[in-house]
DNA sequence: CAAGGTCATAACATACGCTTATGACCCAGT
DNA sequence: ACTGGGTCATAAGCGTATGTTATGACCTTG
């Protein structure tokens, strides 16, 4: 498979042309004047042509040598310009993130790891598009994303992840609800009787709650579905029933008063949050940053 | 100096994208898989950028590797083209022999060696110029011959040379000379007082004559001076006075009787017979094929 | 569900390609 | 005429690149 020829050997030799001996074209790119004697001589072998005349006082090309160099140029130039090319598409590649994410995750999580991100790569430009889970998976199809963050026990398949958090999903209520005072946990067969404000089906948050309630062969049939986090707790602060959300999404309103979280027994409600790309593709310099900062300044909660 | 991509590892990703898998790819350009595998990897390390979609039933471009794809062409028909050309010259040094040839080792020596060459290598052509050793050099400097075949004890300034045979000059006189039917041979004083007919100044066989006087303390000052070996054997004959030629060029007359050969006491009138090339460059392969020849069929005489 | 394809990894051998050290040679300046 | 500074070539040593074979993990397909 040795039919190419060495293109270092060629820029060598039109360097040698140009400088006017071998020792100084050495120099000019950076090898011994040994070593670049050697390679002229093994690039004049692989062609089977005298292509210099070196004499005491220098090197010059001869004719054979002149026509090699002028054949050298375009390929050269041809190759040059190959390198650019991927230069140009490594820098978008190291400079550019185009992230989906979940609607919890992009609300309460990625803010803090973009804000790493930032701080340990300022030249990182990202892109964030908020996706439930299937939506991450069909835009890493049409290549639309460099990484998705997902929520929920399985990973999607031709996808690989990594878990890079937890979320822990709570039960809460309105102030005035009746299990609002309760000191006892309420059990998993109570919370499926009760009336339920949860996310549309297809989001990781139901999938989650759905799968802890079948582990007791329990199933869902919930009051209300919203689209989003924040129409929840409205809901549930309006009394229409127990919401089911992720722990951080309701931090502040828990602290403050205006919703109550309510222990489950026997419930499982924790939730890998995934970083994910695709299998077949290893991923991207920018998105392995942005692994590293999510790692690192302990921005992994439960 | 690893500034330049691997052009195997390009043509080996065109392969890929050709053949839909890296097992083929490899086998079609005479590698192993392992091998491919790892070739590919180093490209995409080197590049920066994810080119390969691999999945366990074949392997197939991402945009980015369908652009470096795209990008190798040029780069790497500018290559062949230069391995095409680089090729016709090393071709036409193969099957291409210009040499240059004093009129002696022309006419004498060369029909033998270039038959043996042509029974050794039928497809080197072989063009003859006829110079003297003078002109020899100034052919080399216009590169207008590879080989050249020069008498005379020195090496030209700028060339290299190796001795290929030795000729032997020879007194000849006429049958009716006094020298004819000597006994006993004369001697190197008697031959300078003697009417010369010599070879004009600058070839390479006045120089040997000329020398191998002065060892003696004698000059020459010949009564005729001719350029060709033909026509001293005919002012000879002709009775004008003692020529000096090679023997190889007397041989018939003398079996003949048309001349008659005077052996010379203490005078050494052998001369080497020099194949020269060009001190910088190295011999092209058909002169090396031509010297082989020389050097093998018996070809070489005194 | 087994078989045959995919690719990756590991262990090993070889050979390339660079370095430093040294030598031969020529030209120019003293 | 000679020495000094330039040229290039050769030799020995060494690290690493790059190939090989052997093996394993993994889909896809009949």
């Amino acid at each position: 498979m040795t039919q190419w020829p060495d293109l270092d050997g060629l820029a060598l030799l039109a360097a040698v042309a140009e400088a006017g001996s071998i020792s100084r074209a050495a120099e000019g790119v950076g090898i011994t004047q040994p070593a670049a004697s050697l390679r002229l001589k093994r690039l004049e072998a692989a062609l089977g042509l005298t292509l210099l005349e070196r004499t005491t006082s220098g090197t010059r090309l001869t004719p054979e040598g002149a026509a090699v160099v002028g054949w050298a140029a375009p390929a050269l130039d041809a190759t040059r310009e190959l390198i650019d090319g991927a230069r140009l598409l490594a820098s978008r590649r190291r400079h550019h993130l185009r992230v989906a994410a979940s609607l919890t995750v992009a609300e309460y999580l990625l803010p803090a790891w973009l804000s790493a991100l930032h701080a340990s790569d300022p030249d990182i430009a990202v892109s964030l598009h908020m996706a439930n889970s299937y939506e991450v998976e069909e835009s890493f199809s049409r290549r639309a994303i460099d990484l998705g963050f997902v929520e929920g026990a399985r990973v999607p398949p031709g996808l690989q992840g990594r878990t890079v958090a937890h979320d822990e999903l709570v039960v809460v209520v309105a102030p005035d609800h009746p299990w609002a005072h309760r000191r006892r946990p309420i059990d998993a067969a109570a919370l499926a009787r009760a009336d339920i404000v949860a996310r549309e089906a297809g989001s990781g948050t139901r999938e989650v709650l759905e799968r802890a309630l079948a582990r007791h062969g329990l199933s869902l049939s919930p009051a209300v579905e919203l689209a989003s986090t924040t129409a929840i707790k409205a809901a549930v602060a309006d009394g229409i029933g127990a919401g089911v959300v992720g722990r951080a999404a309701v931090t502040r309103e828990v602290a403050e008063g205006r919703l109550v979280a309510v222990a489950v027994a026997d419930l499982d409600l924790r939730r890998a949050i995934r970083a994910v790309w695709p299998r077949a593709t290893s991923l991207s310099p920018a998105g392995r940053r942005l692994l590293a900062s999510v790692r690192a300044p302990g921005a992994a909660r439960d």
